[in-house]
RNA sequence: GGGCGCGUAGCUCAGUGGGAGAGCGCUCGCUUCACACGCGAGAGGUCGCAGGUUCGAAACCCGCCGCGCCCACCA
């Protein structure tokens, strides 16, 4: 087991054994098989949870290809594990597939051209067709069809691990989790059981969210807004007679005292006084139309609230009433309730007690209806039945412009629809609008722990902070449970079965559960305790229940899963709650708010101590980067172009929460600093003259001061989750140290004979200063940083201790003094600024920069002048300078005389 | 409609009370013995607009404009 080395801070281990030509090329191979091989992030379980520090990886999606911005996330992930590592930790930092759910059936249908139905018997000796087709998918069981899913997340698993790998990642491979493995099932299902018998967990009959296309329900939090055109079309509705003197209370009662919807006089299609008017972009619905409604002071409409109205074409009585959330300036102040056009039809549904006329399927397509039957009364049912069988079998759109037609015959249209751009509601893995169907469902209680998951949310460590707010309006939005039962196949089952009665009714209030050293089960092939197979779907038998889980609904328990709660309750308690769970900040209101709710609900605790949100990639032109831009851009090919180290340095320039331009620029300049690095560790280190114990030299001395600050600065930085700050700062000051520090002790380091002192000490500080600079790299560029401290250290850069300023800082206080307090620190500024001055005049008169300098006059300060003093040797060999006269002035100034 | 974030050089962005900055790009120059995947120099900005606080505002406050994201009962 891998330990942390003990702080070899200038002391090489070895001499160094530097390349005579340095290359990043083939960094990225050699190193993390090398990791690999020393078990370098190996999580060592015996650590004590003060010691540990955590990490709740997002399990990426598996439904084809990992794209820009996974890259972008997990590399700010992994800056902060190498640091904790670095600082002493032992990072618990597994990688998990999130491979059940919707995506990964689509790609599975897609890719063999199969379509799962389970009514299929299984066949062992199913092979996918050998020329997929999508237009005609061969129909297969469904443990056919899981196998093939298994199969082809497999073999994408394999090819996002060699990415990660490529990328750096310091992931303990061996922990590596699957949202669809059994672990994660039996965890899921144990989880399920226990809200099951706490209630937290139950079933309902009820209108829910419904994808037409993947026919499942699916969840608010899964909802996007899309803008779509659409058209709003002014509808009559008919008046029934007599209203008002309780003739219309009798109502259901088709034929009589009614009048047809045209009105009495005038040409029908024109509007007469007092004609019900609605307006709707969903005439389709008119035959689920179970209401009409208005506000309760709205006066124009004051008359007919009470009373009731005849739907256009469908001669169905609906009561008009008054509810507060009608908004009296959209369309004619009237408005239709349909079951149901949207959510807030089942809010108006829900409390006016209305009844249900469901005409949509779950196929999308209006459905048979039994015109005149109870509930479907009209007082014109054949009038009814033949407008009905213009629309029935059509879908939604389909319906919608034949009802138009309709409308337009039967002059109850008024006017031409007028175009409109409305937001529609999608299921955001879905193709076409989500509707809104009756079914029966399971769901996780949301609502009722608001105040707690508030709570929670304060609890948490934010970064960055206004994160927060998008949790808490999410929670504070929430207007139903959770719905995490999905019609689909690949998920994990829920573990319950069903009596069924002698009559063949399903007795769905009473589910039967397994035993919990049972789990995980699959109701669909294992049989309940006390029944035997042949008993499946018989009277007096069972029944498995036919769903599975929301993939949110298990991978809410990433924290559980990673750490084996229930399996291994000794990792468990050294790892939970985790420390930081890093994600993308879009999927706040389903990932990070349900591993709230699940942690709140199975541990009374917080899951994690820290949320780090990253950012979006965008594309150049701002907007999220598109599919079509990362099929192009795979991120494999960027590490191939770029380095490793290079598309890391990019990513890590994004900051915290913030959204990023992809930029292949930014790439080019980590590669450049990466070289960087590479070469100057080899003039740092290559052929160095023996180092001295002490640092006698005021700018070596200088520079070591100054180095404490970075360290300083980058150790907050990363202590407050800011990795793009530490970069930057560490960035500017290890360029300046290439330009001018090593530049003005390039000649002490090289005439070790002229003088030996100088040549120790700068010996001596070039270890400290590139030791120091290759660790804080370290996080950020792993290859190189581990390529170059290979040269002259042993053991992995990535288990060395992270530097510490007091340390440098001791270095300076052992080797005595150089000068009054602050001169030497002025000592390095003033010669920098001199050197730069050299090399402006001989820029200017465009001359090499080694051109000798006859003179060199420098008005300065006194205190400046007698600080310069102490590194002039150093500035008179970096310049090629003559002679320098130092002149007192209160004005700086410097004059340059070439040769 | 509500909330959050952003608006600084051509581009990407740092800077949160006292000198307007970095990198890229651009221009000019330099084979300098760690590095031409290099080095040096230079040009380039009424810090979105308008008020206010302050001795002093890119920064703090108010309003407005623009962009993005999230949420909403979007008929």
């Amino acid at each position: 087991m891998p330990s942390q080395q003990p702080d070899t801070q200038a002391s090489p281990t070895t001499v160094p054994d530097v390349p005579e030509r340095p290359s990043l090329d083939g960094l990225e191979a050699k190193w993390s098989e090398g990791w690999e091989r020393e078990g370098v992030y190996r999580f060592d379980r015996s650590a004590p949870r003060e010691r540990v520090f955590s990490i709740d990886t997002p399990p990426p999606t598996v439904s084809g290809s990992l794209h820009v911005g996974h890259v972008f996330s997990f590399t700010h992930t992994d800056l902060i594990a190498r640091y904790q590592r670095m600082r002493g930790k032992v990072v618990f930092y597994p990688m998990g597939w999130d491979d059940n759910g919707l995506p990964t059936e689509r790609r599975v249908q897609n890719h063999y051209g199969v379509r799962c139905d389970p009514s299929v018997d299984y066949d062992p000796d199913f092979t996918p067709p050998a020329e997929p087709s999508e237009r005609e998918p061969v129909s297969i069981s469904r443990p056919n069809f899981v196998e093939l899913c298994l199969a082809l997340t497999a073999t994408d698993e394999r090819a996002f691990e060699a990415l990660w790998r490529t990328l750096g990642l310091s992931v303990d491979w061996s922990m590596t989790y699957t949202t669809i493995g059994r672990t994660a099932q039996r965890i899921s299902q144990r989880s399920f059981l226990d809200l099951l018998a706490r209630g937290e967990a139950y079933q309902l009959q009820a209108p829910t969210l419904w994808d037409i296309d993947f026919q499942t329900a699916v969840a608010q939090a899964e909802l996007e807004d899309r803008e779509r055109p659409g058209a709003m079309h002014r509808v009559r509705f008919g008046r029934v007679r007599g209203e008002g003197d309780g003739s219309a209370t009798d109502g259901g009662a088709p034929g009589g005292g009614v009048a047809t919807g045209a009105p009495s006089e005038g040409s029908a299609a024109e509007p007469g006084v007092g004609d019900i008017l609605i307006e709707t972009t969903r005439p389709e619905l008119i035959p689920a139309c179970v209401a009409l409604l208005a506000h309760p002071e709205d006066e124009r409409w004051s008359d007919l609230v009470g009373g009731e109205a005849l739907t256009p074409l469908f001669r169905t009585r609906v009561p008009v009433l008054s509810h507060p959330l009608v908004q009296p300036d959209k369309g004619t102040g009237l408005v239709m309730v349909c079951t149901f056009g949207d959510l807030t039809d089942v809010t108006w549904w829900r409390e006016l007690s209305l009844p249900v006329r469901a005409v949509l399927g779950e196929d999308g397509r209006l459905r048979e209806v039994p015109w005149g039957a109870p509930g479907w009364e009209s007082v014109d049912v054949a009038g009814a039945r033949a407008s009905y069988e213009e629309l029935r079998g059509r879908s939604v759109n389909q319906a919608r412009r034949r009802i138009v037609e309709l409308l337009v015959e039967s002059g109850e249209l008024i006017g031409e629809p007028q175009p409109v751009n409305r937001a529609v509601k999608f299921f955001e893995k879905g193709e076409r609008p989500v509707e809104i169907v009756t079914s029966r469902q399971w769901f996780f209680k949301t609502v009722a722990h608001r105040e707690e998951l508030l709570a929670r949310g304060g609890e948490l460590e934010w970064h960055p902070p206004y994160m927060r707010a998008r949790y808490e309006d999410w929670v504070n939005g929430l207007t139903g449970d959770w719905c995490v039962s999905r019609q689909r196949f690949f998920g994990v089952p829920f573990p319950v079965w069903y009596e069924i009665d002698a009559a063949g009714a399903i007795a769905h209030d009473r589910p039967l559960v397994p035993a919990p050293e049972l789990l995980p089960v699959d109701p669909s092939t294992d049989v309940p305790d006390g029944f035997a197979p042949e008993q499946r779907g018989q009277p007096g038998g069972f029944a498995g229940d036919p769903d599975v889980m929301d993939t949110w609904a298990t991978s809410s328990l990433t924290p559980q899963i990673v750490g084996m709660a229930g399996e291994d309750e000794d990792l468990f308690g050294r790892v939970f709650p985790m420390d930081m769970r890093p994600q993308a900040h879009d999927i706040i209101r389903t990932w990070l708010f349900t591993t709230i709710l699940r942690s709140h609900l199975d541990r009374d605790a917080l899951p994690w101590r820290v949320a780090a949100l990253s950012g979006w990639v965008l594309d150049p032109d701002r907007k999220k980067m598109s599919k079509s831009k990362g099929n192009v851009l795979t991120p494999m090919h960027l590490l191939e172009e770029h380095g490793a180290d290079a598309v890391r340095y990019w990513a890590a320039n994004g900051r915290p929460g913030t959204d990023t331009a992809f930029d292949a620029q930014q790439m080019k300049v980590g590669r450049r600093l990466a070289v960087k690095l590479l070469n100057a560790s080899k003039f740092a280190l290559a052929d160095l003259p023996p180092q001295g114990e002490e640092l006698t030299s005021s700018l070596d001395r200088a520079l070591i001061a100054r180095l404490a600050t970075v360290v300083e600065d980058a150790t907050a930085s990363f202590e407050s989750y800011d990795y793009a700050r530490a970069l930057q700062h560490t960035e500017e000051r290890f360029w300046w140290f290439c330009d001018y520090y090593l530049e003005l002790v390039k000649g002490r380091r090289y005439d070790s004979a002229g003088d030996p002192m100088g040549a120790a000490s700068v010996s001596r500080a070039l270890r400290l200063s590139v030791s120091v600079f290759q660790r804080l790299f370290a996080p950020f560029l792993p290859f190189v940083c581990e390529e170059v401290w290979s040269w002259w250290q042993s053991g992995s850069i990535h288990l060395a201790p992270w530097p510490d300023a007091a340390e440098l800082r001791a270095e300076l206080d052992a080797n005595g003094g150089g000068g009054p307090a602050g001169a030497e620190d002025e000592a390095l500024t003033v010669a920098a600024e001199v050197l730069g001055e050299v090399r402006k005049a001989k820029s200017e008169a465009q001359r090499p920069m080694r051109a000798p300098v006859r003179l060199v006059r420098v008005y300065d300060t006194p205190a400046r002048l007698s600080a310069l003093q102490l590194g002039l040797g150093d500035l008179l060999g970096a310049g090629a300078i003559e002679q320098l006269e130092p002149i007192e002035s209160d004005e700086h100034a410097v004059e340059v005389e070439l040769a």
